[in-house]
DNA sequence: CTGGGTCACATCATATACAAAGTGCACCGT
DNA sequence: ACGGTGCACTTTGTATATGATGTGACCCAG
């Protein structure tokens, strides 16, 4: 009658995750190598669950499948860094018009914790675990599930590098000083302000984002895609 | 030096791309078994790029995958409907805002010929492909090829029940209305007038297919998914 | 030296065969 | 009629083999 147990997932998905959570956390670097065999190997699986999991990872935009050279962390142009940083803008902005008509002292109070949170940690994981809850507690109200997943993939793509910037720039300075600014807009109810300071936070770092992705391909040999 | 030829791509890719078609031509019925064998047999493979190839699907929400009994082509949910058409619409309005300035006679005139196209099909499926040359004609001029791509991933996951909406409902009708008004406003420049009508010819369409979806799940057994 | 070609090796892609595990259904005895 | 049992089918995963492809080292000619 209990809900039964996590009942030990199919191994593709537990190796997808795993992998993804390297990339994620930069534990396997941009451009780095896959290898099939390798893969298999550490996590006690034939190759097939590993190309399967590698297809799925290609889906997300985190790896590259090169067809009969392997999969490889996918890299990230800073074109493609922008776009990416403007389709979630685009998206958040238009949740939290939806969210904030809903928005009561529990988010509120939910949304100042994970600042406060991000503010006291130095570790960069954490910052950026309390960073993500923050944003989406903003638009926790709107109730757009697909549409808040569908920003987590999103988000994804570009952690990496934002990992990059955290340390080496005053990224972190700026972000926290943004999102306080956005949080008192919010807190008053003022979608205009809002709206305007979330999309001012995201173009900058989306700037930023682009140039540290410009300058970390300029020790790189051409051609890394 | 001439660019070479395709390449005879991975058997992979061959059997996702004829599955994705079948899928979005109707040609499989929403809710049907995708069986290993009965693909690998037609598609002259073995199982294994079969299980890629639905993977690859499931990724793109064509398909969903349980585990252990198999995958089938995939419903949609009114909800699930209606918010992929809300993120449709949150990014093809912003698109449009950013390809407005820079749209010119010749988009003009494509947009306006893609629309007589459709107008004088009686094709079901070439009225998709004509729509959806009209759509992405009006923001091609954005220059975000990675936002419109998405776009076209959402579409794949709609255009299934679009089809429906066609054959039971005045909704071509309409829709050829609207999009004669939005290319009106486009034409003129009318950037608020364009978001407006755009916005409510997608909301038009999400009412519609919510309702058609509704009824259509009514004449199945619940638990389809 | 240097450019080009060749070859061996590593890796990928796929096939085949088979074992293990889960699902659902039919059958059977009560 | 009804609840349990077991079987058949399917998926999932392993093991292994084979062909294809890309990589890089090596060698030879100029």
């Amino acid at each position: 009658m209990t809900p039964r147990e996590p009942v030990e997932r199919l191994s593709v998905d537990a190796v997808a995750d795993a992998v993804r959570a390297d990339i994620l956390r930069g534990t396997i670097a941009v451009g780095e190598a896959l290898r099939q065999e390798t893969l298999a190997q550490r996590f006690g699986v034939s190759h097939i669950p590993v190309r399967e999991a590698l297809r799925q990872l290609a889906a997300e935009g985190l790896v590259s499948i090169r067809p009969n050279r392997g999969a490889v962390v996918a890299s990230l142009s800073p074109d493609e860094a922008t776009e990416l940083l403007e389709i979630r803008c685009t998206l958040e902005t238009q949740l939290v018009r939806w969210a904030l008509p809903q928005a009561d002292a529990d988010i509120h109070a939910r949304a100042a914790a994970s600042l406060d949170l991000s503010e006291r940690t130095a570790d960069v994981d954490r910052w950026m675990e309390h960073n993500w809850t923050f944003h989406s507690t903003l638009y926790e109200r709107a109730g757009r599930p697909r549409m808040v997943s569908m920003i987590r993939t999103l988000n994804n793509q570009i952690d990496r590098f934002i990992r990059v910037l955290l340390s080496r720039s005053d990224y972190r300075y700026r972000a926290q000083e943004e999102h306080r600014a956005i949080l008192a807009a919010y807190r008053l109810g003022n979608e205009v302000a809002v709206c305007s300071l979330l999309g001012q936070h995201l173009l900058d770092t989306s700037k930023q984002l682009a140039a540290v992705i410009e300058q970390g391909n300029a020790g790189l040999p051409p051609g890394g895609r």
